[in-house]
RNA sequence: GGGCGGUUAGCUCAGCGGUAGAGCAUCGGUCUUACAAACCGGGGGUCACUGGUUCGAUUCCAGUACCGCCCACCA
């Protein structure tokens, strides 16, 4: 076995076998049978791997794997968006680098740029992905921005703004003056900022006084013009209709009475700037109020603005405003105050809101299907808890601004002739027949990017074309997402589906943890705390990256991973560990199959001890990791699997039957344990596959073995007739015995090499029979040479003594025992079980337990209470002996 | 202002009605013919706090305190 290192090396494992696997078509749906599909999120063209994308389709794979194995003909559909702003604004980065803007290039020439930089960088993230391992189907990689997808966007357009869905609207929308572009309401986050409240006082015309009202956001008092209080405001009765002359611009402006005055903030009256507040819009529509706009696209003032502030920055006009109104003394009062700042979830530049004319989609009739899909439990979220988030926003959903001021993104078609009225069409040659010859132009605004994301699952299957796939796929299985997209994403791609399909688009929704740094924020690159997967693969292979998310990834529960330090990674050392554990049991397997005739992996039956209890564990394993997977409990399935593995087959069973396996002699008996070893470890591969691919696939092809590949063979089915209760309460019993010794040996410091004589002591005689059968295990896993078996310990002039599960162990020592030592060690033997007796003593004499809990319950305290008992005198009887040596 | 998570060994986290588990770290011992990235043994926790339900609560319920997310138009 010279050609087995004595330690996994995942590269060359990993760079061998993906390109066969591919080449082989085994990442291709194959066979009739049932599906299992899952359309993947599709990363930004712009992205490449951090840690949250390799859970994420480290995720997939598993579960892809896992159901090939099964039987089913499994697809993952990858694919990659265009990301508008985004993308945008990473090639306008790149101009502004060679001196130019996107506006010195034009429109067109723009795009080519862009088109050719996703040719060029796009889709990197993509061949990380394979060297994750994902078993994707690259054949049918899909773009956002792809013909077909185009066609799937232009169709969803043209029969949304046929069946009245879609308007154009003027109101005031978010708007980020960096991105220069209209942005929806999910897209904007909120931050509590420390700012001031300033009071301003606004003279009447009348000379009769002034009326005070409180703003964050003194500039807009320029684009004023009315202010409002509330009708049952006592303060304000008599003055309404009043006329105030605004201060510096010198507009009258009158006061009003309106419900959104809330009489309790400040002064109870609140100044209404129509243009530039969503709330103010509202109250002017009301009441039919100009509506001025004195900021731009660009965060500046406008000419309307009037002259002094007309070109300023809105923040530089914020200062001049309130310079000018302290020289008039029309500041009332500043006040510290606690503003929460909308910002762009983008670039976090401060929201402006700002009147203007966009597209929307009505989302109410959009979203009753949608809700009751959840509702009747046809699209399960997966935590749970997720369906309420869900519900509630779907509940309470507004209407979608899906016009981009962008360049880089679906064109909305639509075009305007001359007198102003729209046609809407699938493309440029339809909407010219629709004009008969009348002159047309574009609508200059791109589709936000979730309006075609919103489409994935059935778009990528080939809709609006009627395809095999969309037939044979769809609905898909599950979707495998983050919890920040459940708005933006998950609820848009269940109402189009619905929509057009009249199908749901996935049964589950499993949220996902969410990869934080160490200190629990957002791991994120522009803050430094990323970790880039692919070093951890450099560093300890794929299988060890997976396996470690995996491990972590407990009921969506979000995962704090540190980064790379000194060049080490414990988190993943942990997983790289078991990965080379796994190498060296298989090491051994194989060092004593090789050469030898006639071994499978194949179980043979057997009466001896080990070999009852480890199918016996086996077959739990295969039970609770299929289990595990089902119910996506990722890190359970790993768990379980590394615990097996490593515990139970590692530890216990190869080390028991090693001197079978490993034996010169080629016989029969030898033969069948070969076989068995070969089965459990084979069987295990098939079970740790959908986790570590690379791995197990590479012992698995050394392994005797049926088929071409561990990814298709066949997933692993539980037995019930492989269950051993007898067996592993016999085992636990062997472990006991052997655990002791050891710790007797350790405890009193007695040298690992000396050879021990065992004494054993008790009165149940099926007992008596194991550590019989079983001697010679006991002998070589507990370093003794010779072993006694009675109904009790004989005496012994110097031994040290135990007694575990009801057996008494003895162990003599010929001069070298350390009376004190073990005075001490059976002192603090006795008083732990003695802590254990009283606990279950109290139990027992308080009635209530007696009768009220479960009687096997009561019965198993009982009967432990009573060995405890007893061991604890025979412990007292060895102590006091002690004292006369 | 609402809603949702979290708080368990020095660290990272599982568990979730019968008085606590893993990996790492730590201490002691091992080249025991697969593995020192390993093996054997040990130590370490009033399971955030306060009440309640229960024979019994780390586990269920309510509240409190921190930490973190999400939603929300109060200027």
């Amino acid at each position: 076995m010279t050609d087995i290192p004595k330690a996994y090396e995942p590269h060359s494992v990993e760079l061998k076998w993906y390109p066969i696997w591919e080449q082989r078509g085994y990442f291709k749906p194959s066979g009739d049978g049932p599906t299992y599909t899952i359309t993947i999120p599709p990363p930004n063209v712009t992205g490449s791997l951090h840690i949250g994308h390799a859970l994420c389709y480290t995720i997939h794979d598993v579960l892809i794997r896992w159901k090939r194995m099964q039987g089913f003909s499994t697809l993952c559909v990858p694919g990659t968006d265009h990301a508008g702003i985004g993308t945008q604004n990473v090639v306008e980065k790149q101009l502004r680098n060679e001196g130019i803007s996107r506006h010195d290039l034009g429109r067109e020439k723009f795009l080519e740029r862009v088109w050719q930089w996703v040719h060029q960088y796009g889709g990197v993230i993509i061949t990380q992905l394979k060297r994750l391992g994902c078993s994707f189907e690259w054949d049918r990689e899909r773009f956002t921005m792809d013909e077909g997808y185009v066609a799937a966007v232009m169709e969803c357009f043209v029969r949304w703004w046929e069946a009245g869905l879609i308007y154009r609207g003027k109101r005031v929308i978010n708007w980020c003056p960096r991105c220069s572009t209209a942005i929806s309401d999910i897209e904007v986050e909120h931050e509590d900022r420390a700012a001031k409240l300033y009071h301003l006082r606004y003279p009447f015309t009348d000379g009769s006084g002034y009326v005070v009202v409180a703003t964050t956001r003194p500039e807009t008092m320029l684009g004023d013009t009315a202010v409002a209080a509330n009708p049952n405001d006592e303060r304000y009765k008599n003055l309404f209709g009043k006329i105030i002359r605004l201060p510096l611009v010198g507009r009258e402006i009158p006061l009003i009475a309106d419900d959104y005055a809330n009489p309790e903030f400040g002064s109870g009256a609140v100044k209404v700037t129509p243009s530039h507040d969503a709330n103010d819009f509202e109250v002017g529509l009301r009441h039919n109020l100009p509506k001025p706009i004195v900021i731009d696209e660009h965060g500046r003032m406008t000419e309307e603005a009037g002259a002094p502030y007309a070109g300023l920055d809105r923040f530089e006009a914020r200062e001049r405003v309130l310079e000018d109104l302290e020289a008039q003394d029309l500041i009332e009062k500043i006040e510290d105050y606690t503003v929460p700042t909308a910002l762009c979830a983008r670039c976090h530049t401060v929201i402006e809101p700002l009147l203007s004319e966009q597209w929307f989609v009505k989302m109410k009739e959009l979203a009753r299907p949608a809700i009751d899909v959840v509702k009747q439990g046809k699209v399960k979220f997966v935590p749970e808890r997720y369906e309420k988030t869900y519900l509630d926003w779907m509940e309470n959903i507004r209407d979608w601004t899906i016009s981009r001021q962008l360049w880089w993104g679906h064109r909305i078609p639509v075009w305007t002739t001359e007198d102003g009225s729209y046609i809407v069409a699938r493309t440029e040659e339809e909407a010219k027949a629709k004009a008969g010859g009348r002159p047309i132009k574009q609508d200059d605004d791109v589709l936000d990017t979730w309006f075609s994301s919103a489409l994935w699952p059935h778009a990528v299957l080939g809709w609006p074309k009627q395809t095999e796939d969309l037939e044979r796929f769809y609905p898909t299985s599950v979707l495998i997402t983050g919890r920040d997209i459940i708005y933006l994403w998950v609820s848009r791609m269940i109402m189009t589906g619905m929509y057009f399909i009249g199908e749901i688009p996935f049964h589950d929704v499993y949220i996902y943890a969410t990869v934080l740094d160490e200190q629990g924020r957002r791991m994120s690159k522009s803050l430094g705390t990323g970790v880039d997967p692919l070093d951890l693969i450099e560093l300890y292979g794929s299988d060890a990256l997976r396996f470690s998310l995996l491990v972590r990834t407990a009921r969506g529960q979000d995962i704090r991973f540190a980064p790379i330090k000194e060049g080490r990674h414990p988190q993943v050392e942990e997983a790289r560990n078991f990965a080379n554990k796994i190498w060296n049991a298989s090491r051994f397997v194989l060092m004593n199959i090789e050469g030898k005739q006639g071994i499978e992996a194949r179980w043979i039956d057997s009466d001896a001890l080990a070999d009852r209890w480890i199918l016996a564990e086996l077959n739990t394993t295969i039970e609770q990791v299929t289990a595990a997977l089902k119910e996506y409990r990722m890190n359970e399935a790993a768990q379980t699997l590394y615990n097996f593995f490593w515990d139970q087959f590692c530890d216990w069973y190869i080390e028991l039957s090693k001197q079978l396996v490993a034996s010169k002699e080629e016989t029969e008996e030898a033969r069948a344990a070969r076989c068995r070893i070969a089965y459990v470890l084979e069987t295990s591969l098939r079970l740790l596959h959908p986790l570590m691919p690379y791995l197990t696939e590479e012992i698995w092809q050394r392994l005797p073995h049926e088929g071409e590949s561990i990814m298709l063979a066949e997933w692993p089915v539980a037995d019930a007739s492989r269950e051993d209760a007898q067996a592993r309460e016999q085992m636990d019993t062997l472990i006991a015995v052997i655990t002791k010794v050891r710790n007797i040996r350790s405890e009193m410091n007695i040298p690992p090499g000396s050879r021990l004589k065992l004494f054993i002591g008790t009165t149940d005689e099926p007992v008596q029979w194991l550590i019989e059968q079983n001697a010679e295990q006991i002998k070589r896993l507990a370093r003794v040479e010779e072993i006694n078996v009675a109904a009790a310990l004989p005496a012994m002039q110097s031994a040290a003594r135990d007694i575990v599960s009801g057996i008494e162990i003895g162990v003599p020592l010929e001069g070298l025992i350390d009376i004190a030592k073990e005075r001490e060690r059976i002192t603090k033997e006795i008083t732990r079980k003695e802590s254990e007796a009283n606990g279950m003593k109290s139990r027992l004499d308080n009635p209530s337990f007696v009768e009220r809990a479960p009687r096997e319950v009561v019965e198993q305290t009982r009967e432990r209470h009573g060995e405890l008992t007893a061991e604890i005198e025979k412990l007292r009887a060895t102590l006091a002996t002690l004292g006369n040596i």
